[in-house]
DNA sequence: TGCTTAAAATGAATCACATTCATTCTTTTG
DNA sequence: CAAAAGAATGAATGTGATTCATTTTAAGCA
């Protein structure tokens, strides 16, 4: 029989794979359900069904444990952002895109929501880290159509991209916050809507430029009434 | 002596606030020195060269000993704020002082910000919160005075308020996240001026208005050629 | 001033967990 | 099937917050 490496792989590793599943998923659970400081390790080997040690033989520790439950969590929609993404017309309407579905994975699950929220909160390490680089994934992404906007002339060339997507990022993260902390539910659109209004047109009123019309406008009917009677 | 009532309150309060003071003061010192958790009960108790049991005379838990340290670094900000705010004119100006104050205080410390950034981390609770407390305390600062350019015409009427303060704080939070994590300094004028751009400008080209004009113009010199030959 | 009682301070003991590791069980290999 | 390697186990360890019986200090009173 030819099933010499690939029966030994095969034999080995299947196990081994499902073993780190159903600790990340027993973690996701209970972290979920109990968040991270009182989600003991006691109960996920419980919940999984193994040993406290064994968990250690998978994870270097207890935090690490719960980035693998992030990273997972996170992973899937980057990868569904991604693909969406490509088939979406305009900077304009990818950077709204990115806003509604970020504001969508919020409301998806709030457990995981706190999770991360949590998460990113516990990095006092100096290690480049899972939530650092969730946010860099996004910041790139938003960062891209930002430039691309600049590049064909949809948005204002002196525009920082970086603060804009601080802006766009710090505005869902609050969102979030206040989701997480109040469970009081979000208007995606209206939120989505909101937030693009804002980074698109600006909150000063456009009263300038319209008083300028207005006036041209004016001006135009005066010239328009002379010609009339001629 | 007509020191009765007044007399013991003198005798026992004041050392009571002191040996509180004692305690926030080296809790700040330490927590700012070795982080929130590295910081422990033991090292605070022997920096204030007091029992560990004493602190718990004083503090819930170590988690309101944090807070308080928190607490009181950020009021004496607000107040200092509050109190500059009514020296400035219009609600453009006020707001963008509102974020240009905001980042100098991120500046001025970084282990405070660091603290407040895990404190607000640390935050799986329920209860009305001191982080809930100093944002919202922020948030209507700035919320006031969007209202009030809403009011005066300077904004449009059309912005969601809270919205723009989440864009603002978001901003804020994640320039003093990318400062406490990397310690690349910022430069707070540049910065402001970045933030003030986009909320009070947004990222659109005015291409499209421009456009209108031109046409508008266009139009126009056709009517003045007609009348000129004429 | 000395005595009694209440408040404050103490630090050793407790408790809750994460983490480790000597031991036991399983699987692979020859 | 026995030996060796790899996994799994869970009791023991270590750390650090929190508690509490005991001691110390201060206040009230004669």
């Amino acid at each position: 029989m030819t099933l010499t490496i690939a029966a030994l792989k095969d034999a080995r590793r299947p196990p081994k794979k499902h073993r780190v599943n159903t600790i990340v998923e027993s973690a996701r659970k209970v972290f979920c359900a109990s968040g991270f400081e009182k989600g003991s390790i006691e109960n996920i080997a419980k919940v999984a069904g193994i040993a406290e040690g064994t968990i250690y033989r998978y994870f270097e520790s207890k935090r690490s444990l719960l980035e693998e439950v992030v990273r997972r969590h996170y992973d899937l929609f980057f990868d569904d952002i991604q693909k969406s993404l490509a088939s979406i017309e305009s900077p304009s309407n990818r950077l709204r895109y990115l806003i509604h579905r970020t504001l969508l994975l919020i409301l998806e699950d709030r457990g995981m929501c706190r999770l991360r929220t949590l998460y990113r909160l516990l990095e006092n390490n100096e290690l480049p880290s899972l939530a650092r680089n969730q946010n860099l994934r996004m910041a790139d992404m938003m960062a891209h159509e930002i430039k691309s906007g600049m590049k064909d002339g949809s948005f204002r060339s002196d525009t920082s991209p970086s603060i804009v997507c601080y802006m766009i990022g710090g505005a869902l993260e609050l969102t979030e916050f206040s989701y997480v902390q109040t469970g009081t539910a979000i208007d995606a659109d209206e939120t989505t809507e909101s937030i693009w209004q804002t980074i698109h047109g600006g909150i000063s009123s456009k009263d300038a430029t319209e008083e300028s019309l207005a006036r041209l406008i004016e001006r135009l009917t005066q010239v328009t009434d002379r010609l009339d009677p001629a």
